[in-house]
DNA sequence: GCCAACGTTGGC
DNA sequence: GCCAACGTTGGC
């Protein structure tokens, strides 16, 4: 058993609807609302234990938030099937599921937000899926060499002069 | 199967 | 609020 992952994720949320804050306070959480299908079939490949970077999305500036694990495979997201609920989706058959969300529980918060900008600048991380131009996908693969680089980063409050 | 129209995402 | 990029839908 060791604590380090074996592969690696970003997952953006828009703070107002679900923050890192709140995934600290909560301890784990479902990350139910994946409506992308490309996104899904990323959650699916999800094993316990991967890494996960925090996004938060839709702020101003949108950043890293801090780190996150993966602590329980896909699954259906049952919010596809609640007419109530805000991701109901109405084509979707019960016996036969389209959505699937993972469970995920807090790690670490960074001292300050990674924010984009500065992401941008970053020539260790060049070519990152986020960086590229019109990503959408609220879920994306992280290579091991990016995740490195932005838990250190991270981890030393965005500071990128440190040594 | 093509593709125009429309809806959503998400940075700015 | 604007708009570019992308995904989805639906007519044909």
């Amino acid at each position: 058993m060791t604590d380090r992952p074996r592969r690696f994720w970003l997952m953006k949320s828009e703070p107002s609807d679900y923050s890192l804050d709140d995934l600290e306070r909560d301890g784990r959480t479902h990350w139910d609302g994946v409506r992308n299908f490309k996104a899904r079939n990323l959650m699916k490949e999800m094993e316990i234990g991967d890494g996960v970077l925090f996004y938060h999305s839709m702020k101003r500036p949108p950043g890293i938030a801090g780190t996150a694990r993966v602590c329980r495979t896909a699954y259906p997201d049952f919010t596809q099937f609640d007419p109530k609920a805000k991701y109901f989706d109405r084509r979707v058959k019960p016996d036969k599921p389209w959505w699937y969300m993972v469970d995920i529980e807090f790690v670490s918060r960074f001292p300050k937000e990674i924010p984009l900008p500065l992401l941008r600048k970053m020539p260790e991380i060049e070519g990152m899926a986020l960086l590229k131009r019109g990503q959408r996908l609220s879920v994306q693969p992280v290579t091991e060499a990016e995740w490195n680089f932005l838990v250190a980063l991270g981890q030393r409050g965005g500071d990128d002069t440190a040594s």
